[in-house]
DNA sequence: CGCTTGACCGGAA
DNA sequence: ATTCCGGCCAAGC
């Protein structure tokens, strides 16, 4: 269906910015994450969403309110998706104790997992 | 009117 | 590890 945009833009976007509202600081998520996070929005095959759900969320980022943490959404690689600003990024992420090697995030360490398992400590008690 | 280009991703070469 | 490609729309030049 359609590439460049969901049947209902505002209404996608709105959930893109609500749930990126609430990746706390110090953590990232990436645009297909995001896109699986949400809902499957009506009128979408599933095979559809996937494909372009990713980019759709890219959109959503384009066009972002203020109030929301647009820096802490990156691509599957761990890496900041190339564009003007790019540095911009990386320079909140990194003020906010996240490291850059090799230009990558380590996802397994700074993934924000969505809500409910916050950041517990992976395994505090060791007997 | 035709060609380029997208805040993406996963698999193939 | 890195580059290419399919997916297949639409706005801008």
């Amino acid at each position: 269906m359609n590439y460049t945009s969901p049947p209902n833009p505002q209404a996608f976007y709105e959930q893109v910015w609500h749930l990126v509202r609430q990746v706390p600081h110090g953590k990232v998520v990436t645009y297909g994450q995001v896109a699986q996070m949400l809902p499957l929005p009506g009128g979408i095959e599933p095979q559809e969403y996937k494909a372009f759900g990713p980019r759709w969320v890219g959109e959503a980022m384009a066009a972002c309110p203020d109030d929301v943490p647009w820096q802490r959404v990156i691509n599957s690689q761990g890496k900041i998706s190339p564009r003007p600003g790019a540095d911009r990024q990386r320079q909140l992420l990194e003020a906010e104790g996240i490291p850059f090697v090799k230009d990558k995030v380590n996802l397994k360490a700074y993934q924000w997992r969505g809500p409910g398992h916050e950041d517990e400590p992976r395994q505090a008690r060791l007997f």
